[in-house]
DNA sequence: CAGAATAATGTTAGCGCTGTCATTTACGAT
DNA sequence: ATCGTAAATGACAGCGCTAACATTATTCTG
């Protein structure tokens, strides 16, 4: 059998109706008499007809796509929101076509560009950082664009996610309130990561507020990951200060931390507090829950899909949607 | 500004060239005078000309798109993959059209009819189990298909993994040699995840050949977590005679239980000598790295992805492409 | 410099579907 | 019966692009 897929026209043939009519039944749109609508789903049954969509998109001007932009799939962050996402879409006739751009505005400009080749309804973005060229693009294409994780500036479209700002200035106040004085800092790289830029910020204004600052801080160049976040913390408290309590910039670090801890023989918390931000499952599962911040990723990635699909139907039309973040006590601060 | 796109026409007039003419410079095909595709590639600029993709797929049959059908995004095993499969894109002018089973056949029997409605060059899906009606629709559309992860079962077209089973025997194979004898099996829900049947079925069978049976198991019904493997193991060790050794379903599940000989004062490998599956990056940075096996998930993806784009060029034709698998000494085994 | 090859460009005819605007049919209300 | 309205269906053009086949310049060969 030579695999020539059914078209419109051989259903139609079949079922004795015009091509516009399966295409109207297909679509369920427009008043189909329910004996045709049987007649033409059973010559669809019968030929497995599957619609052209490429067809589709063309003759009607718009694919049910939705352009994914993520920065990393290496942390698990990511994934977790794109779970969100294809959750949401689940219930859609919508599908996602995925984009990696490593935390580089330029290779984010490329995929743009050739995902808007396919006049997708809609882009999802990490971030406010774009190219000019970027910009450009997407307010020539009359696209959709949701920029998500961060709330702090002023968005394209829409902007789903949370304050990283006062994310982490309220770490600082919690931590303050705690009776943390001396605090460390140990970071990733955040030319690449800015939320994690904007977080430490948060906690500086927190700390200076108190009038306090930071003891002493320590940055790896690399990417954030539980080895990093280790090594970094061994590197900071071989020269430090005595510490109180070490502020990460996110839980793998954090983690990491952690771990070092239990190397070195360091009593979490009696000795030395640790917190993070994301509040993985992982840190909720350490021998002592890490005390962190939960960002809500899947939350984030879902309601974007549904701000950017449901419009039209709800009367809430804020361009910016907050998804907000709770401090997760925890046992290690 | 009324955003409508300019199509080839628009930069055939500006060019003064035919249509078919900037087609060939778009697509880098046919004989073009150098003198020509500076004018056309000029008025593309200045067009800001993206090229309608679905108009491309449909006059060519075919679109360059390849799906992705990934069973879970909730463990970061499968967004590894995924990182593979987009390294590998990158340097193609493909681009993946991802959906998720949540390891239902059923599901991605239908993610795959909606894939194939974009006519994708090919499609990546994850194991051996799909239904007779996904096998249908495959067949019928002439799409290249690869199944990952494993390799004990004949493919569609081709298949890219590792031998689960033999990973399990092996592992047994392993500590056997090392020592140990009392074995304790830890897993989780394998009616969804059936290549963690695989591997048990491969350590049983190693422990079978030297005369050793499992001494205990005990299988959560959930999906594998770190919390699963915790209290997965603090239940079986509750009523179970002594172990000298815990084999885990896969790193996740190891984890949990790393932590919970922690919380419970177990010296791991001592007292209690813990194995995994997987590798992965946070296995390795525990106090103890785990002992474990090595799957080469990124690999897995990138490999997955240069078969199917590249056959022509290579003359290594098999079906069957096994990645490996190393197991990883660690300090817990 | 004829004749053949090759390079460079163009013409034509769809790909499979849907938007728009008819047209036909059914069914009450008068 | 007669009209009006709504329900159901259809004809036709065209979305933007490319395969396949011309056609026209250019270069090479002996």
């Amino acid at each position: 059998m030579p695999p020539v897929a059914p078209t419109l026209k051989d259903v139609a043939l079949m079922a004795g109706v015009s091509e516009i009519t399966v295409s109207r039944v297909v679509r369920n749109k427009g008043p189909i008499s329910s004996d045709t609508r049987l007649r033409v789903t059973a010559a669809i049954d019968a030929l497995g007809y599957v619609p052209n969509r490429a067809a589709g998109s063309l003759a009607s001007a718009g694919a049910p796509l939705i352009g994914v932009l993520l920065p990393s799939l290496s942390n698990i962050v990511f994934p977790e929101v794109l779970r969100g996402i294809q959750a949401a879409l689940a219930s859609t006739n919508y599908q996602s076509l995925v984009g990696v751009t490593e935390y580089d505005p330029v290779v984010e400009q490329h995929i743009v560009s050739s995902l808007l080749a396919w006049k997708p309804a809609a882009l999802i973005m990490t971030g406010f950082d774009h190219t000019d060229a970027t910009r450009m693009m997407l307010a020539k294409h009359d696209v959709r664009v949701a920029e998500l994780m961060d709330i702090d500036a002023e968005p394209i479209d829409i902007a789903v996610g949370l304050s990283h700002r006062r994310a982490g200035y309220d770490s600082g106040r919690h931590l303050i309130q705690r009776g943390y004085r001396r605090f460390g800092y140990v970071g990733h790289d955040w030319d690449a990561d800015r939320r994690a830029r904007r977080r430490y910020n948060g906690l500086c204004a927190a700390l200076a507020e108190a009038g306090l600052s930071l003891t002493a801080e320590s940055r790896s160049p690399h990417a954030s990951s539980t080895r990093a976040g280790k090594e970094t913390l061994k590197a900071l408290l071989l020269d430090a200060p005595k510490l109180d309590v070490v502020v990460f910039s996110n839980d793998d670090m954090a983690i990491g931390g952690f771990f070092h801890c239990l190397e070195a023989g360091i009593s979490v918390k009696e000795e030395l507090a640790l917190f993070g931000f994301n509040g993985l499952a992982i840190g909720q599962d350490l021998p002592k829950p890490l005390s962190t911040v939960r960002s809500n990723r899947f939350l984030i990635g879902k309601t974007a899909v549904e701000r950017l699909l449901g419009a039209a139907e709800t009367s809430d039309h804020r361009r910016v949607i907050d998804t907000g973040y709770e401090i997760v006590e925890g046992a290690t601060a």
